[in-house]
DNA sequence: CTTGTAGTTTAGAAAGATTCTCAGTAAGAC
DNA sequence: GTCTTACTGAGAATCTTTCTAAACTACAAG
């Protein structure tokens, strides 16, 4: 992720790599606020517009994922294509492989056909519901 | 949509039937803050809370839904399963029809091999890229 | 190594979105 | 018509995100 900082011109300083070190590999999706509280003891000087500076950048360059779900945005370490699940209970947010290529196709075929030449950059699927857990406990509870 | 609100127990007001009747068949897609400035002239001592509280009601009834895109909130008055197309240049939504039957199946068995257990209640696309005009406008200008 | 420059960081202000509080008001039941 | 309960209005409060301006520093060039 740094060497990608690297290729896309940004430089490259402590406070990115700090920022860097702590989504790579994170599966949580954490907001900009999680992160700043989790930075704050090693970097007591970072100021919240970097932690913004540095996920823009890192969006922008292709190198990880916003994520808009309501409430704060969340930041996915993932860059590759693939999906959500949102569980409405308990917010935990997992990932998803992308669906297959027929599911793919299909939904292509559904953009051109309400909405003739627009130009699909990217898909985002997200799924609503319960997860397993918190769909026991209710049924327990 | 105002007969569903009463089905559910609320009351009607005024000021809900002047929201309901402004997003009603608006496709648009509208912020709260629109919704309020449209809604202003007619209903001068309208607060913002109002606008927020109904349009929380109707999307928690199953009248309308709430779309989450980054920035401020939109109201969709198409409570039938539906998914959007977003420009990235002129930020223009597209409602598309839901996929298919089969792209159906294959996202939901997506969604069981990677959180097993998950109950979807509600599935949402989003298609972000490049709506035909604002195509035709980057490559003549 | 020294220097120049352009991109970064910081702290705080500012802007924007949404929720909350609470007193006053009105819908709908009886 | 009265009563109860839910709703509304106004503004404050909260939360998220962006902006500003000045100080700083990574990196390339000399």
């Amino acid at each position: 992720m740094l060497e990608g900082l690297k290729a896309t011109g940004l430089k490259r300083t402590a406070q990115r790599e700090a920022i860097v070190r702590e989504i790579a590999g994170d599966l949580t999706h954490p907001t900009a606020q999680e992160l700043y509280e989790r930075l704050r003891p090693s970097f007591p000087s970072m100021s919240f517009a970097t932690v913004y500076n540095t996920l823009g950048a890192l969006s922008a360059a292709g190198l990880s994922r916003t994520l808009h779900l309501g409430g704060a945005a969340r930041f996915d370490p993932n860059a590759a294509p693939h999906h959500h699940a949102v569980c409405d209970v308990c917010g935990a947010i997992t990932d998803l492989p992308t669906a297959s290529l027929e599911a793919d196709g299909a939904a292509r075929r559904a953009v051109e056909g309400a909405a003739p030449g627009f130009s699909v950059r990217e898909v985002e699927h997200v799924y609503r519901g319960t997860c397993a857990r918190c769909e026991r406990e209710a049924t327990a509870g």
